[in-house]
RNA sequence: GCACCCGUAGCUCAGCUGGAUAGAGCGCUGCCCUCCGAAGGCAGAGGUCGCACGUUCGAAUCGUGCCGGGUGCGCCA
């Protein structure tokens, strides 16, 4: 139940009826209108600006044209008032029996009430971390996986059918390295003393590979050339790699569909051509691609730059700067060609809306990468890319130093293990993802109201609370949810109270906007404000005792008051589990 | 040199996709526990929305140009 989009009908129905009269033209075009809750609650329950809009098509005074759909709209049930304001808004209040009809339904729908409304099944498919698995996941990650993840729930919870992909890139160089880094390893396992020269991975982390290499294969690969055993130790490394990075994605609750290997785009099974293979041969047949040289970046001069004939792929003309190549100077596929190929998988596994989520350092990368979807799927397939940018973490407003070769880097589980998986997982999301980030670590422990991880959720631990409290005040009143919707709920008529209903009422539409704008942190933001407002009417009953929640001798209103709290706590509870949050039943 | 992101209160940041008098936390000042969890709440002071033009009935929001910060810029991943 979506109050505004409701009102929104109600609007188009009214613009439609006076088209039918002949009293407004046909055909209005009312995309731009909006229905949303004035910012001075004093204006009403409801705003539009329909009026300004659609002032010049219909040929008339914004004002007069206000008045025209202000009487319709007054006489539709539940509409106290309508007023005309300002150079054209259309405030809308509601009548009292309203509010209560909101809250019936958030009782009614439980834990589905706000989902599903612009999704509509549609399938979208997230691909998101894509670390490279060479090692552990560092902190850099954090950020990406958290705020993937909860986008994900997100569309989810919006009504999308989402699919969460993970990109393995097990095919390029560094995977080598990998396997070469691992190798020696096995050889230290085997007794040997080894050093690590400069360019292989230091990181005692390989150690257990060497073990297990040992477990599988003995001393066997001693004896074997390195286009021998490289195969052979590159798979284990990967898998031991990717078990890894697997753990620590656990450690913050996350979860994939899918993982995706890049070694498959490449394979060339019994002969016949891979899945790049087929890629180019089909944009080659379309014009896409041709043997041509790139001119030198204008301004900073490039060492060494000499020109050179390669293999291109025409993204100009589906609106990047530059023409990128497809083919290496030893032949083999460039990482953009395997990327069209992978896009182009997606595609044709049934995703029209794809959404990939990269680091701030890919930001150039964006551009060529919805260039070649739209090539590749004849435009009929979508790219958006989400910009995680950095995260600096502090401790105590001093920055961590870190150095990966000194191997001071602080990895993901580090950072779990120290704060736990909430104030990461909601303090990544308490900021728009293309702003830069900071994270301290030692003031996302606090409990205090300076953090809003411990406030929101000692708002859903105080909501608890009361509920509890009142089974020992009134034994025999229904706590079920379902019985909630039987409560006298006319009865929540103070402004705070309703000041909390209407905050609930808005929940559907925030997550609407939150998952169109491709933007969880408005969900975290939504819930401070929510949670402040339960805090605020707690703490009114501490001047005004009738205003407490539990009245000891009111027994009606007392049940009107849980059945807010409730659904209060039920809102909060729907919120976090979008962000992967947990919803505490009390603070420890 | 070019592309993308950022610039809002002393500090850290929101601002609902162009709406009405620009909001919150911290910090500062002053209040509120014999009372459902004070791990909380209330009030006050504090802003030329980086600058300048432009579009519009209306701009923090859109466009152009500057200024300042960040990221990146032919074969790496």
């Amino acid at each position: 139940m979506n109050l505004f989009a409701i009102f929104a009908d109600h609007l188009r129905a009214v613009v439609g009826a006076l088209a039918v009269e002949g009293i407004l033209p046909a055909g209005l075009d009312v995309s731009r209108v909006v229905v949303e809750p004035p910012r001075d609650p004093s204006h009403g329950d409801l705003a539009t600006n329909a009026a300004m809009v659609l002032a010049k098509d219909a040929r008339l005074k914004p004002r007069d044209l206000a008045d025209l759909l202000a009487a319709r709209l007054g006489a539709i049930a539940g509409v106290r008032r309508v007023d005309v304001a300002g150079p054209g808004f259309i405030n809308i209040a509601l009548d009292g029996s309203f509010w209560p009809r909101v809250l019936a339904a958030v009782l009614t729908q439980g834990r589905a009430y706000g989902s599903g409304s612009i999704g509509a099944g549609a399938r979208v498919n997230v691909e998101y971390v894509s670390a490279n698995p060479t090692g552990p996941m560092h902190v850099g990650h954090c950020r990406g996986a958290v705020f993937g993840d909860a986008l994900a729930n997100l569309l989810a919870f919006a009504g999308f059918a989402v699919t969460r992909e993970y990109y393995i890139n097990d095919a390029g160089a560094q995977v080598d390295v990998l396997a070469q880094s691992a190798y020696l390893r096995y050889r230290e396992a085997l007794g040997e003393t080894i050093t690590i020269p400069e360019g292989l991975y230091p990181g005692d982390y390989l150690k257990p590979v060497g073990r297990d290499l040992v477990a599988k294969y003995g001393r066997t690969l001693l004896d074997k050339s390195e286009a021998e055993w490289l195969p052979l130790v590159r798979i284990i490394a990967i898998d031991d790699m990717m078990a890894m990075i697997r753990t620590d994605l656990a450690a913050l609750n996350i979860r994939f569909d899918l993982f995706f290997s890049e070694r498959t785009l490449h394979a060339r099974v019994g002969g016949n051509s891979s899945i790049i293979d087929r890629l180019m041969d089909d944009l080659r047949a379309r014009d896409l691609v041709y043997q041509g040289s790139l001119p030198p970046p204008k301004g900073a001069p490039v060492e060494d730059w000499e020109d050179r004939e390669q293999t291109l792929f025409r993204a100009t003309q589906f609106g990047d700067e530059i023409d990128r190549p497809l083919v290496k100077s030893d032949g083999a596929y460039t990482y953009f060609a395997a990327d069209i190929a992978y896009h182009k998988d997606k595609f044709d596994r049934g995703f029209r809306q794809m959404i990939d989520v990269w680091g701030a350092d890919h930001g150039g990368y964006i551009k060529r990468m919805q260039a070649a979807v739209k090539a590749a799927t004849a435009g009929e397939g979508h790219l958006d890319v989400e910009i995680c940018q950095l995260v600096r973490l502090l401790r105590n407003g001093e920055p961590v130093k870190m150095s990966k070769r000194a191997g001071t880097f602080v990895t993901l589980r580090d950072v779990v293990e120290e704060v736990g998986v909430d104030p990461v997982r909601f303090m990544m999301l308490y900021r728009k993802n293309d702003a830069v980030l900071d994270f301290d670590l030692a003031k996302v422990v606090e409990q205090s109201r300076d953090n809003p991880v411990f406030y929101v959720q000692y708002a859903h631990a105080r909501a608890r609370s009361i509920l509890r409290n009142a089974k020992e005040a009134f034994p025999d009143l229904p706590l079920e949810p379902a019985a909630f919707a039987q409560a006298e709920l006319s009865r929540l008529d103070d402004e705070g109270e309703v000041g909390l209903a209407k905050l609930i009422a808005a929940y559907p539409r925030l997550v609407d906007q939150a998952a169109a704008a491709r933007e969880p942190h408005r969900v975290a933001f939504y819930l401070y404000d929510l949670a402040s407002a339960l805090h605020g009417q707690w703490n009114r009953g501490k001047d005004l005792p009738h205003l407490r929640f539990i009245i000891e001798d009111d027994r009606n209103s007392t049940y009107a008051r849980l059945a807010l709290v409730h659904a209060v706590a039920l809102v909060i509870a729907s919120g976090l589990s979008i962000l992967g949050v947990d919803a505490p039943e009390e603070m420890r």
